[in-house]
DNA sequence: TCTGGGGTCCTAGGACCC
DNA sequence: TCTGGGGTCCTAGGACCC
């Protein structure tokens, strides 16, 4: 058995815990620049905002007061986040934290007479309780199906935030009702393409078809789904945090920017985040690429650009001042004056272990005094706060983002901690 | 006027090897 | 009319996830 706990409207519900006075009401969290919707309550959803919906499409509703936003604030998130995986580690013999809210449980070490359906509704309660957020938790053979289960808890209020599903004739009851589209492992695509070829709309109709024919039209990510739906274990359990292969730090722009310095800075800054994760995790990587962009939105012709630059590097290397250099020269190669950039990333690529990396002969870097700096470095950096030393071509003032929402980060930050009056 | 920011895996085809 | 038979590696693009 798995188990999958999933926190219901996330981002909504770390905001709900510090201004109770919300529940109940449609509330919605922002993207960066307070684009667009990416995290709604179930009232917010019932209005019709729908996910990824921009902003300006609905700030009537926000300025009449029916509606709540927020800028988003991962650092409260975060550390919610982290809150509820502390709790459900209590009840977990191995724990896979698969996203920011949500975990994989494996149940299969405990006993097996174990009332799963119980256990369940505990780790929800518990959660709640603990952190003030509201967990669904669904068990069943695979993840795929906890998956199913873990939707069926936020559809079922009688559930009380924990299911077990397991036997055949339930797994068909759930599965006849349940939407393709809404099955982990077929997106859109899949599901349109599908719709279009037999009008199938329901997770059975999948079920039900011929594994050679799924194999055939999907490949074997669909033939594991299909096997998953039918009981049958596919998809690892990882409870390591793996290595990430690729690290990408990219922003969108709150104005556009037209200076060859003012994008160097902040392409800059994208770096040092970027290379900072990579020596986090203990990684050097092989390449970088960097990519500029013009509004994607903005359809004139003439002045739209995408552009980016793959710089190899000879020896794996996790140096800021190695990786900012070739970043800045691609920036500089690449700027056009007269466009508005909108957008940019670094992405660093070919990550391999710092401890792996094979040395060149030719090698003309210092490693060594680049190593003793970076240290130097992320140990001011972790004491005193991000960006409080960095190379000088990134930008002191950080990101130029709107965040006309944003709550106080209550559970990181001394100075927003809440005042309780009596 | 205003539209997010990350990631992974799989497959097909081309280049190249013996 | 005939035109070998295996392989590996890399990359781009497509699909998916949150």
């Amino acid at each position: 058995m798995y188990a999958l706990a999933d926190c219901n409207n996330f981002f909504v519900s770390c905001e709900r815990v510090f201004r109770p006075d919300l529940e109940g009401t449609p509330v919605v969290v922002l993207s960066n620049n307070d684009g667009c919707a990416i995290a709604r309550s179930n009232e917010a959803k019932r209005m019709g905002i729908r996910m990824g919906q921009p902003m300006f499409e609905f700030r009537d509703l926000i300025e009449s007061g029916s509606v709540t936003v927020f800028s988003s604030n991962f650092a409260l998130y975060g550390d919610m986040s982290r809150r509820v995986q502390q709790t459900l580690s209590r009840f977990a013999p191995a724990i896979e934290v698969y996203s920011i809210d949500e975990s994989f449980i494996d149940l299969n070490s405990m006993d097996p007479e174990t009332d799963f359906d119980l256990w369940a509704k505990t780790v929800s309660r518990e959660c709640r309780r603990c952190t003030g957020i509201p967990v669904s938790v669904g068990v069943s053979p695979t993840k795929t199906l906890a998956k199913i289960a873990s939707k069926l808890c936020k559809q079922y209020p009688a559930t009380k935030g924990g299911c077990w599903m397991y036997r055949p004739q339930d797994v068909e009851k759930v599965l006849r009702r349940f939407p393709v589209e809404d099955i982990w492992g077929i997106g859109r695509r899949y599901s349109r393409r599908f719709k279009g070829y037999f009008g199938m709309k329901t997770a059975w109709d999948f079920y039900s078809l011929d594994a050679n024919w799924v194999n055939d039209e999907m490949g074997i990510s669909g033939l594991r789904t299909w096997k998953e739906l039918h009981g049958e274990p596919c998809i690892d359990f990882e409870d390591t945090v793996q290595a990430k292969k690729q690290i990408m730090i990219s922003r969108t722009f709150a104005k556009e920017i037209t200076e060859s310095d003012d994008l160097s800075a902040q392409v800059s800054m994208f770096c040092s985040m970027a290379v900072e994760k990579l020596r986090k995790q203990g990684s050097c990587c092989g390449n970088t690429t960097v990519f500029i962009m013009t509004n994607r939105f903005r359809k004139e012709s003439g002045k739209t650009q995408f552009e980016s630059r793959l710089v190899q590097f000879p020896t794996a290397t996790d140096s800021t001042l190695e990786i900012n250099t070739a970043v800045m020269h691609a920036t500089q190669e690449m700027f056009r004056n007269g466009y508005g950039y909108k957008r940019a990333g670094v992405i660093l690529g070919d990550i391999i272990p710092a401890d792996k990396v094979q040395l060149s002969f030719f090698d003309e870097v210092d490693r060594d005094r680049h190593s003793k700096l970076m240290k130097v470095m992320d140990t001011i950096n972790r004491r005193n706060g991000r960006n409080t030393i960095g190379v000088a071509s990134q930008s002191l003032e950080g990101i130029k983002m709107n965040r006309e929402h944003l709550s106080p980060c209550y559970t990181t930050d001394w100075n927003d901690i809440v005042t309780v009056n009596c």
